[in-house]
DNA sequence: ATTACTTGTACAAAACATGGACAAATGGCG
DNA sequence: CGCCATTTGTCCATGTTTTGTACAAGTAAT
């Protein structure tokens, strides 16, 4: 037969076993079929001989469910609403959910008018709405830099201020901050901790970017620690050490020189003296390009984008 | 027969159990009841087969009861006034300095044993579960100082590092964050709006203690935007003309000398010129004891503590 | 043959409703 | 100050609904 084939078939399209979906999920057999068969919590779809298999989707949902039971939620309630709402339940904010996004320009368009009008009510309200309308990783890699790039640009033409840009920040990063935080793994996911740290040098005081790439990492079900802005050395080799961290993630700015208060090469310099041997130095930022090139024993990694980094994780996942 | 298979779900969104009401309001199920059965503080839906289901509407409304019994209020006499009431009750009353202080104790404790363990969930759970278990102000003022202080000690006798401390510090300003948002006047329920902005000179990175002083106000329910850190003069200065503000709440914070880019004097100057003339200037945080005292014809306040700032408000709130 | 999974039924525990009772706290009032 | 009525949080008894888990009997996969 072509059993083998079909397998293969199923694991391309990411579609898994109730086994599989179990350990996912923390649930048991029994309940989640009582779910399906009482609520109609869940559809999966089903082989010819019956047997339940279960793609993302349904997964993540059960995974949401099992949630926000654990919260205190009535399953019975709960299990008729559409993903949105249970995200929305999870967050506990409360989205005039628009129908669906049209275009991302469209919204891109819309919050520009926001800011620029000083509208910060408004523009909490788009960022909320474009962040259910999408996914995490649209919203991030898409939708932030294209707005943030287009507010830089503005700026630059002199019809916009900083203030505008520094007031839309707060926002910004305050609703990259939530999807990273409703990113968190429920269930340790099925391979292997492989441990990421994230963080910025002393002195470097944004962690815009460095949040972005945390989400992305989170998103690809890496378990993700962030350690926050403007570390000294020392400090994240002993957070790596005692984390176990596999690797340490960098984010790197351009500061205008009057601002620069330890020089990166030096900083890297003491870092690298400091980390345990096995853990990974991963550099990212518009800062790279200006490093020094340092000869060191350990594995040190550049990488230009977000996407070269999410496409280093696809290849660690898919060789494990 | 199969009852199981016909029954329509058919609770709308954003709509929770009892048993979640309890987790958000941390009241006690009898409580509840007892309220509503007694005064009629609240009235619930209910499902066909007599469960009570509650909106956001009820938790709210709940909360709000529940913080003003808190604060000494008879819920005999404050379970019948309306929501815009009740809002105006918490945003007169004077607050008790101390608030449960051996509870508090008890989630500092555990915060910090999350924290020195490295374990950003656990902190993250702790800190989801007291900021529900407490009024906004009183995560604000008395959890927040008290954890970030004790940290600060401990850094101090060298039983941690500052990685601890930064991870912490996203965490909690992250939380903080969250109260600002939710504390979003609810209808225009209060006085005419005396709009504050908030922002930390350029150079200061560190908006924690803006973040705390936003919240008290919103707690005020004062109509407050936040434009966030580093925000050079000129561009403040264009923000407050095009919103109108009464006042720009300044968060002042010390630098090592080495990190000053703009001294403060010279900033307040620059800001005082390109300033309304009348929008007043609020001053706080660790760094006004150092400003020189300046001459202008702008009313100019400086406030030592968040409590100071508080008195304003009340003070203000009272004379109208 | 063993394991994993299916459907259907059954049952016990948890959650919740109602109404009543009770003691501690509160607040006049003589 | 003592005394009494009221307020208020908590607890209990009893019945219903909801929900998690167990099990039997049969089928597919390994």
């Amino acid at each position: 037969m072509d059993k083998w084939r079909i397998r293969v078939i199923l694991r391309a399209m990411r579609e898994i076993s109730m086994k599989a979906m179990l350990r996912l999920t923390g649930l048991s057999a029994d309940l989640v079929r009582a779910w399906e068969r009482r609520y109609g919590a869940v559809s999966p779809k089903r082989l010819p001989s019956g047997r339940r298999i279960y793609g993302q989707a349904e997964v993540r949902r059960l995974k949401l469910l099992a949630e926000l039971v654990r919260q205190g939620h009535s399953i019975g309630g709960i299990a008729g609403l559409p993903d949105s709402e249970l995200v929305e339940l999870r967050a506990g904010t409360r989205v005039p959910s628009i129908a669906g996004s049209e275009n991302l320009a469209d919204d891109v368009r819309d919050l520009l008018r926001a800011v620029g009008g000083f509208d910060l009510a408004e523009v909490q309200l788009l960022l909320a709405r474009s962040r259910h309308a999408m996914s995490p990783r649209e919203f991030a890699n898409f939708l932030v830099p294209q707005l943030m790039s287009e507010v830089g640009r503005l700026i630059d033409e002199g019809r916009m201020s900083v203030a505008h840009e520094h007031a839309l920040s707060d926002l910004v990063r305050h609703h990259l901050r939530k999807i990273y935080e409703e990113l968190e793994p429920v269930n340790g996911s099925l391979k292997p901790e492989r441990r990421l740290g994230f963080a910025t040098p002393e002195g470097h005081h944004h962690d815009f970017g460095l949040l972005l790439a945390a989400v992305g990492c989170r998103y690809r079900g890496e378990c993700t620690h962030f350690l926050g802005p403007n570390m000294p050395a020392e400090a994240l080799a002993g957070a790596a050490r005692e984390l176990g961290l596999a690797a340490v993630v960098l984010g790197v700015s351009v500061l205008p020189p009057e601002e620069i208060k330890v020089k990166p090469d030096e900083y890297l310099a003491r870092l690298d003296a400091a980390l345990p041997k096995r853990t990974e130095l991963w550099l990212g930022g518009p800062g790279v390009s200006g490093l020094r090139r340092r000869r060191s024993a350990r594995e040190t990694w550049v990488f230009e984008s977000l996407d070269a980094l999410d496409g280093k994780l696809r290849r660690l996942r898919a060789r494990a």
